[in-house]
DNA sequence: TCCTGTATAATTGTATACAATTATCCCGAA
DNA sequence: TTCGGGATAATTGTATACAATTATACAGGA
């Protein structure tokens, strides 16, 4: 269940409203509905089974999470990430990232220290097996960790809605078997420098893991792959 | 046109829900309802003259923004910013502003240079006559100027939407003379690294400035002032 | 053929109606 | 008096109805 977790945004997750917000955001993530597509209410709402009226509500927050796009009178569509968008999105991860690493070394629990240990390890297990899905979803789960053990609300839920962004540019990038085991090796160290409370190694330890992580899907032209995608969206 | 520009975050800012969103916004920045209110669709509805439909809407997205909090079937309540939340704030600015910093002085046009300059001089000009207000909407600008300099879109939406959030704590703070007359010099520092082309200069200059802001309001007492209107938060 | 204007259909925007849930108040019993 | 319970009112959640806007199709003329 549950990996990509809004937590409070939505506070009515089992609600009626909540569970339309919560599908359209995984259509939309897993690529069901396509960059520029365009998605009509009524249609919506019949295959979930509601009307207009909360799959509205759905829309104007994943509007606000930039999912989509509204055009007055017009229609609403899927919000292509741009290359440009994401570059920008990495710059700023990296910096974030490493704040919130620097939090972590102050403000994690026993509890968030374990889980975060277990990760790396499972990783690591799965990476020898050749398991990406396990990766991808391990490697979500360990941001998930670091953006909850720096205790701080802001923070953590600006660092999510990033993650989330470029969750599907990400989920490529990782099927590439050589940067899940270096994303590994960084997620190992940014664990130890935490456990050894080095806040200063921590930090820039997590702004690089963001910029290796840009220059990783740089090489390998994912980003190109994905910006055609876009180009459709044109006018 | 467009690709989703997520300056506009609400694209419609003219229509009718546009308009509600935006008049909510402000009546809860502006102080209008406090910490904690509650606020009832329909009431609000009438106050606005529209249905609760559109009000509701306008909720939805401000909930998201962290402006309201929707408690299934029980309300909408004004959110407090806490203490831990502006400073968390001033932590994240002052990176992001650094960053933003560093960009504009690669992709400043000529124009927004010059307005920068003069917003610079027009700023100290006010400052020696003691004009407190016009001060404060220059200093308003300089930022905003200093967003749309860097040509991130990101990064630009971001930081107004920090700018926003502590508008009114930042009200209170340049009231205080003395970091009136500071926050210009350290504006005209930005300012001259900017247009001298000295990115790393630049950005360490901003990342104090927010720290330095931070700090004048902590030994000024206004975030405990400010804090006060959120207990009543309680549970 | 290609453009254009108009009628029609489809879609969004808002208001209203009704259902579901929660809060309030009053009354009676201990 | 104080506590509990139930009826009533108030509020939110969703569906539907209608208005406004936009897209589509088709006919007619250059």
């Amino acid at each position: 269940m549950a990996e990509y977790n809004l937590k409070d945004q939505v506070s009515d997750k089992y609600s009626l409203r909540g569970r339309v917000f919560h599908k359209i955001r995984e259509d939309i993530l897993n690529g069901k509905y396509k960059q520029g597509e365009e998605l009509r209410e009524a249609t919506i709402g019949e295959e979930l089974g509601v009307s207009r009226t909360p799959v509205r509500e759905a829309f104007r927050q994943l509007e606000l999470e930039g999912l989509l796009k509204m055009v007055p009178n017009k229609g609403t569509y899927v919000t292509g990430i741009t290359q440009k968008d994401v570059k920008d999105i990495y710059m700023i991860r990296s910096l974030l990232e490493g704040l919130c690493a620097r939090l972590a070394t102050e403000n994690i629990t026993p509890e968030q220290m374990n889980e975060m240990e277990e990760n790396v390890y499972l990783s690591e297990f799965h990476e020898s097996k050749g398991h990406f899905d396990q990766m991808a979803q391990l490697d979500n789960r360990f941001h998930e960790i670091l953006y909850e053990s720096c205790d701080s609300k802001m923070l953590e839920h600006l660092l999510r809605d990033f993650h989330q962004y470029v969750y599907r540019v990400r989920k490529m990038t990782l099927s590439s078997e050589k940067r899940g085991k270096a994303s590994n090796l960084e997620h190992r160290e940014i664990m130890e420098s935490i456990k050894a409370g080095e806040a200063d190694r921590a930090e820039k330890l997590a702004n690089l893991h963001m910029i290796n992580a840009y220059d990783n899907m740089l090489k390998n032209g994912l980003i190109e792959m994905f910006d055609q995608g876009n180009d459709n969206e044109g006018k």
